[in-house]
DNA sequence: TCGACAATGCAACCGTGTTGCATTGGGTCT
DNA sequence: AGACCCAATGCAACACGGTTGCATTGTCGA
């Protein structure tokens, strides 16, 4: 049984123009998982189960790059200076509202804000991305005490 | 003759507590007179000149580590995941209006628009910062040609 | 002027991401 | 099913940004 329109991973792969191997159908499968964009280093873990050994760190490399040129995932830099991938659909259930990223535990809440109206450009500046960051220290982190004076604002 | 508020690099660098090392007046300067965020590479090559040659690099990074510790410079990740540093005050001058960044050559460009209000947050929230992110391509490197596919779009 | 302690230079190291090349294996055609 | 072609993989080596340890130098206050 073919369903012209698989929106499984094997479809998406197939309809993208992509060779349907078995690290590509891990990897789509585990960043459509994730609750957050996941970096080459996380996917190095989540994919290293007893079951199988992870892919071979560059061949990683290159499935996220084909991800990517095909349209699946989505390929952005954090605050650390560090690539973190998603999958493409999953981005667009997320499109109409705002995020808050926690610089402290990381994580990234949904808010219930609308994105900002695109801003108007001098004659001749072609848009492309509206990016707003918004962050600081969720409700949890925030409890678990900021001793005063925060002696460790170390990044990277 | 001593002004007890002096706004030159070396005044500053006492309010803020720092030791005034000719590498630090040096850095401060070249961050004050960029009219662009400057990469670690950046200012390795404009500090290198016939006069003086350049710092160590790992003297460089450190000094930049307490140019921002002390509040006179600041800290942020490029598009291609590599840290750029300002001068605090120079910033200071671009608060009030939104930027543009062209993807293409790199260069910042000053909006006519006022940076959005804040969002509303979830009880027990700290907003601590709201950056907002307006890319494309800027009217000169929209003129020099855009192949209609794009082939080059390759980060890093 | 002297001494304490911060700042520097140098070497070695780490993590992320890339390139070259020989080998494997998916998809397709017969 | 079998054969073929080229993309995808694995492995080694590399490039680059950034960090750490430690001995030496220099700032600044006593
Ligand atoms: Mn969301
Ligand atoms: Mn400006
Ligand atoms: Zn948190
Ligand atoms: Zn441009």
């Amino acid at each position: 049984m073919e369903r012209s329109h698989d929106s499984s991973p094997g479809g998406q792969l197939r309809t993208a123009g992509l060779k349907r191997t078995p690290g590509r159908l891990r990897v789509l499968g585990a960043l459509q998982e994730a609750r957050q964009p996941l970096s080459h280093a996380d996917l190095e873990r989540v994919l290293t189960t007893d079951a199988h050994q992870g892919l071979d760190r560059v061949t990683l490399y290159r499935v996220l790059d084909s991800l990517v040129a095909g349209g699946l995932a989505l390929k952005a830099v954090d605050a650390h200076g560090v690539y973190r991938y998603s999958a493409a659909d999953a981005r667009q259930r997320h499109e109409g509202h705002l995020h808050f990223r926690c610089v402290d535990c990381g994580g990234v809440f949904c808010l219930d804000e609308l994105p900002p109206p695109p801003p108007k450009l001098p004659n001749g500046f072609r848009l492309e991305a509206v990016g707003l960051d918004v962050s600081g220290v969720c409700a949890k982190c925030d409890l678990k005490g900021h001793p005063k004076s925060d002696e460790d604002s170390s990044d990277r």
